[in-house]
DNA sequence: AGATTATATTCATCATGATGAATAGATTAT
DNA sequence: ATAATCTATTCATCATGATGAATATAATCT
């Protein structure tokens, strides 16, 4: 009997969550956001080792949610689709969690998207007024 | 330097995506939808085994997606908190996969539940017309 | 009580994938 | 060309958890 709740159906969802089911990947979707990031961003922001979130990219990447565009030395990551920042917000209130996406620029980040907007970090507390979304 | 993409925050929200990066349980999620459903009804509506559909009703439930409700010897369970079905309509939207959700009487399926509604079954294509939701 | 049915749990196995370490590739600067 | 920097990949290890098999628990029925 074939019923509209397929297997074959949510294979590819269940994929895409397994994908989702590490926290560190999580944060790279938030950190990026909707703006973009390259790894030594990502590095400086979240704090993990260059090959960590190189290879979390990578994950990311194969699962269709990230593409990226080459500047030089620099890597640039950007969401495919900004609906995943929804799934992730509609996760979040489910558990009662907030989300919050931003891009910050990072003092320890040299990339040229962290140095045009470097002047921010000279505010006390710059994370407050650039938060762009909460869901 | 704290951020507000931390990592603690995004654990647990990676842990219900753990929980759902298994097809069956999402599966199970759907097959349940906005009604109620024994483990024998899943057994015959999925085609799984029974400890099989028990362990993962177990994981749902230690994740808080599930609530049960005993009725002699059935164990009838229902979603905690239907946002879930969004998330994974929202998903599934994500992939341009549609995402049904429904409670279809199983002949094979003699709780009480089935019981009650097997007169449908007596339809060519009982599945058709009770296709509650697409998201 | 014993049998039957529905559900839960335990245990062992096995595959998957996350992580760390090391290294390779790519691009620019000197 | 060499060095320096940014990013990607490979490899090995290790932990986690999904699954199957078997069994235990719970409730009802005769």
């Amino acid at each position: 009997m074939m019923n509209i709740i397929s297997h074959t159906a949510t294979v590819p969802i269940s994929a895409l969550f397994q994908t989702l089911g590490v926290a560190p990947r999580l944060e790279i979707l938030l950190a990026i956001g909707a703006g973009e990031a390259c790894v030594c961003h990502l590095e400086a922001a979240l704090g993990y080792r260059q090959a960590f979130i190189s290879q979390h990219l990578m994950a990311l990447r194969e699962a269709n949610l990230l593409e990226t565009r080459r500047e030089g030395r620099f890597v640039y990551y950007r969401l495919a689709d900004r609906r995943i920042l929804d799934v992730l917000a509609q996760a979040g209130a489910l558990l009662g969690q907030a989300v919050a996406v931003q891009f910050s620029p990072v003092a320890a980040c040299e990339c040229p998207n962290c140095a045009t907007t470097k002047v921010a970090r000279l505010c006390p507390d710059p994370l407050i007024g650039e938060q762009e979304r909460v869901a």
